[in-house]
DNA sequence: TGTGTAAAATTCAAGCTTAAAATGTTTAGG
DNA sequence: CCTAAACATTTTAAGCTTGAATTTTACACA
């Protein structure tokens, strides 16, 4: 981009251009997911996020929770269970004791569904990266540590 | 995400793991940027990305150009463009000869807005990425050129 | 007991995004 | 001249995303 035409000293322009081939290599990469997702398993990258995240957690997730999991907004993760209820991945359960909350879960059939797309995530990803070797990604993972990552970068 | 949990061997579980922390840093500075032009400019990150691509062309561009350079479907442009038309930022140009083809410029009020916006954007981005050094920063970019980036990186 | 505040979730309006279909326009071949 | 293919753009339907407003429930405390 030009935003580096406008203003700024080597370092910032530096830092600029690191941004910048960020954000095109990991568009690039969703891009890829996203068409795979949509053509090979009828379903989308953020259903897939909604999935992992229930399948990591084995009694399912508040909405409260998952939102702060995912980091969305809670009326984008509505729409998304909502979805994902229709398809028979998903679940609510009522929580006795605050009928505020609901308790979400993957169904039998969802964590199946979800078996099968993450063995496959896990292959386009290892494709999509060939070119990176284990001390690359461990160097590079390391070095990005030292970007604006938010907390609890694992689970 | 747990899709490491259900197969692969210590490469491609390392790749996954480099591939989930640049989605998570990428998406922490692309609300944070988000965030910062929708309170302080009243914009948006897609408008300024087009913007940013109308800026470095001094003549316009065409609505296909526009949308090959920024790597999104040309239907997307079209309701950016409508919208930053509204604002009086942009202006359609009849192409004669064409009448297929629209040739979008940023008007002198858009260009003006834009370096506003441009040198923040700059500012935010080195403050954001304060951690890396300038010999960081050149390095992960060069690791980065490993990966899936797209054709012409440049332009 | 009543009331106000906080919490959990949903709804809403606006905008972004895509793939696919539709609309016009140009151009090449016959 | 006609027509089929290629092109440039817009439209459409579906889904994602956000921040803000709303609804419902829980809880503290006077």
């Amino acid at each position: 981009m030009t935003a580096g035409d406008v203003a700024g000293n080597s370092l910032s322009k530096e830092r600029l251009r690191l941004w910048l081939r960020m954000l095109r290599v990991t568009r690039q990469v969703e891009s890829e997911l996203r068409e795979r997702l949509r053509t090979e398993h009828d379903s989308t990258l953020p259903r897939f996020d909604v999935m992992a995240a229930l399948y990591a957690a084995e009694e399912g997730l508040k909405m409260n929770e998952l939102s702060k999991r995912l980091r969305v907004s809670n009326g984008n993760v509505t729409g998304i269970i909502d979805r994902l209820v229709e398809d028979g991945a998903v679940e609510r359960i009522a929580i006795e004791g605050d009928r505020r909350a609901t308790r979400v879960c993957l169904t039998v059939a969802g964590r199946d569904t979800f078996r099968g797309m993450a063995v496959e995530h896990e292959r386009w990803i290892n494709a999509l990266f060939e070119g990176v070797s284990e001390e690359d990604a461990h160097h590079i993972g390391e070095l990005l540590h030292r970007l604006p990552a938010s907390p609890n970068d694992a689970h």
